[in-house]
RNA sequence: GCCCCCAUCGUCUAGCGGCCUAGGACGCCGGCCUUUCAAGCCGGUAGCGCGGGUUCGAAUCCCGUUGGGGGUACCA
């Protein structure tokens, strides 16, 4: 079999795309993605799209986009289920030919007054098709001539036991399923359908995905035998656990911090989501927390990955994130903060940006940050708006002396550099027996709008002289007016 | 209701019968450094859900229980 194109490891990520990409979909890929890579594989992207209704083209081009932000890349797709009509009819045909699959002719209403019916008795509703199984091929082909229907898949007695290969042996009662349909009454195909003829066709070797498809896997281990395929063939499982929401809940898709885009939007790099999505719910041999995605394939094996089901946790993500910001090379990170001086219409100075670039990485959680830290020292002659809460408790009437010194300190400071200004305003302090912690957030209130941030005698260096003193009397004024 | 899965500090995790007086990371607290805030460094806080077994020995194995999650669709 060394020669058949279909052997060795092929995985597949399978959205549905009626919604943005869901973290826990994300990191479902990761895994899927890297047990592909690790082993050399074919990694295949499906769009799961046979539900009209729910399914917006535009999310199709937004999950493309989402996975090569991260960095994953496939290798064939993105294949869409909807153009694949005559492969599920092929199926259904086989199938229903050699009586693994009927047609039913129930009302969805019929079945929905079941299970209510059910549930008030609080018993397990079970589908019941023994009277269409009962009907002959000739007596079901010539009711459906006129009659909707759809076409139920007939699990056979027993039960089913696989090894999955994060949770180790599963096993499930065939009567804890029972028929379940595999069409909609209009023709379409349904999730089993669709995805069970393609994993086959696709030559899968492994299926990662949600635990919540776990029950699915016995029925499309009948179906694997209902269609013929070789057991050798089959595809082994993975069922990876879901992720929580920091309050321990299921992630719901109304919040935003669900999906993908919004880390994007928030200043966050696809390097420090990518690795934290791996840390959750899997852990490097070595220990080791930050590791990029080459890293990552290299280390990957399924037998690692958690059983229980782990909670998203933002403050974890963001110290990550910043990790990630200060072990970029310079160059890197300029351009990154360039383009979030961009969007958020910052004017500035390329030239300027690089020299502050060194001070500002240790001050990033997110790139977004970027914009509020240095737009004091971006903005020109005009001033700062001062922060009201900083303003209200340290322009007391004491500032107004400590400003007049800084002011008469800084006048006669050459050159206008970051070193004499430290030296000339802490020779002024020491002189006058004052302690810098309580001096200085008075000067960055005034120089750079809030009581602490970037550092003062760079930032004072960056605006100049003239506006420097500026900044210092109108706080001196304020402080005066307000004393 | 029924079926399936899961269970270590607040959170993410290491651990796969003795190396565990349970290790790391984030958070939190304290200290150092310091031009503010950070970053960095040092230290501290905090956990094997509960009850039975098995064993010379259990976080590790078994049973039960509790709790959480998933499924139970003509969604995926």
């Amino acid at each position: 079999m060394a020669d058949d194109p279909l052997d060795g490891v092929r995985t597949r990520f399978a959205p549905a795309p009626s919604g943005q990409l869901h973290v826990g979909n994300v990191r479902t890929a990761l895994f899927s993605w890297a047990t592909a890579r690790r082993a050399s594989g074919t990694f295949i992207l499906r769009v799961e799209d046979t539900d009209r209704s729910r399914v917006l083209d535009e999310y199709v081009e937004a999950l493309q986009d989402d996975l090569r932000w991260l960095g994953i890349g496939w290798d064939e797709g993105p294949i869409r289920q909807s153009g694949r009509q005559e492969h599920y009819d092929a199926a259904l045909a086989t199938m229903l030919g050699n009586g693994s699959a009927y047609r039913a002719f129930d009302t969805p209403e019929e079945l929905a007054a079941q299970r209510e019916d059910a549930a008030a008795r609080k018993v397990a509703w079970r589908y019941d098709g023994s009277r269409w199984k009962a009907l002959s091929a000739e007596e079901s082909a010539a009711k459906a001539a006129t009659d909707p229907f759809v076409v139920r898949f007939a699990m056979p007695p027993g039960s089913t036991t696989f090894t999955d290969l994060v949770r180790g042996d599963v096993t499930v009662e065939h009567t804890e399923i029972g028929d379940f349909a595999l069409t909609r009454n209009d023709g379409a195909p349904l999730y089993y359908l669709a995805a069970t003829v393609d994993d086959v066709l696709m030559g899968l070797t492994h299926i990662v995905r949600g635990e919540d498809l776990l029950m699915a896997t016995p029925r499309q281990m009948a179906m694997y035998a209902a269609l013929g395929h070789p057991r050798d063939r089959w595809p082994q499982f993975a069922h990876v656990p879901l992720i929580m929401g920091e309050d321990g809940k299921p992630l719901s898709k109304r919040n935003e911090s669900a999906s993908l885009s919004w880390y994007r939007t928030q200043g966050f790099l696809p390097e420090a989501v990518l690795n934290y999505l791996c840390q959750l719910g899997w852990s490097m041999p070595d220990g080791r927390e930050q590791f990029g995605a080459d890293e990552f394939v290299a280390a990957f094996s399924l037998d690692r990955v958690q059983r229980n089901a782990a909670r998203f946790d933002l403050k974890k993500l963001e110290a990550l994130n910043g990790d990630w910001i200060r072990s970029l090379p310079l160059e890197d990170l300029e351009a990154r903060v360039l383009a979030a001086l961009v969007d958020a219409d910052v004017a500035h100075d390329v030239a300027v940006v690089r020299r502050l670039l060194p001070e500002l990485a240790s001050r990033l959680k997110r790139l977004t940050e970027a914009p509020g830290l240095l737009a004091p020292l971006l903005s020109g002659p005009g001033g700062v708006a001062l922060d009201p809460d900083d303003a209200l408790a340290l322009l007391t009437a004491e500032a107004v002396a400590l400003l007049d010194l800084a002011i008469t300190t800084l006048e006669g400071v050459t050159p206008w550099e970051s070193e004499p200004i430290l030296d000339a305003l802490r020779g002024a302090l020491d002189a006058a027996g004052l302690k810098p912690k309580k001096v200085f957030p008075l000067l960055y209130l005034a120089v750079l709008g809030k009581r602490a941030g970037y550092p003062l005698t760079s930032a004072m260096e960056v605006i100049g002289r003239e506006e420097s003193l500026a900044r210092l009397r109108t706080a001196r004024d304020r402080a005066a007016s307000t004393g």
